[in-house]
DNA sequence: AGAACATATTGATGTTTATCAATATATAAA
DNA sequence: TTTATATATTGATAAACATCAATATGTTCT
């Protein structure tokens, strides 16, 4: 039938600002929601739902632990992409 | 001032179907957007103003020939990223 | 069970965007 | 200069999207 649509999700899911942010500040490892709003100003529910759409597709994964959800990259593919367009410095 | 704004201007201009076609048509090599444009299945207008987004993105350039704009990919990285995620399959 | 905290979901709102038809501009040919 | 062709711009419209406040869900601790 139609082809692969990974890419087109991928690429949508990396133009957004807010969501380029949570990816780099995860350039520094796995984070929780909690540390993860105040860092890219942005309000709960709102990097709530940004998560949710690089979930989708498939740029980072989620994992539970008590009370906090901790979010990591998992697409490297993302990571040349950022490392090519210099988006690769680190966010404390 | 404010940090680099243009990786965020590639990668949206990256996230749409209509312009990932065109640049995908146009590794082929320059077309003009008489070209382009039946290529796509978009308008001609269409296709002229996605060609304009990509042009402000700084990933084509064109060049006047007569009636004809030909358009040619100027972006390396865009080439890498479309490498990565493999959109580099060319289109005839 | 109830309180406290972390995260997800919902509903509303304003903005951006992709598209087309119609029109304007530009170039070339007759 | 008129006609034909190629491209750009404008105006209208519908759909997608980012955001927030409020609320719901899930987990831990007492």
């Amino acid at each position: 039938m139609s082809g692969n649509q990974q890419p087109i999700i991928i690429l949508k899911a990396l133009s957004d600002n807010t969501r380029l942010k949570i990816i780099q500040f995860l350039l520094n490892g796995e984070k929780c929601v909690c540390e993860i709003f105040p860092n890219v100003k942005r309000t709960q529910s709102t990097v709530s739902i940004q998560l949710n759409v690089l979930e989708k597709a498939k740029i980072i994964k989620s994992r539970r632990e008590g009370k906090w959800v901790y979010y990591q990259i998992v697409d490297k593919k993302v990571l040349e992409i950022f490392k090519l367009l210099g988006l690769n410095k680190q966010m404390k």
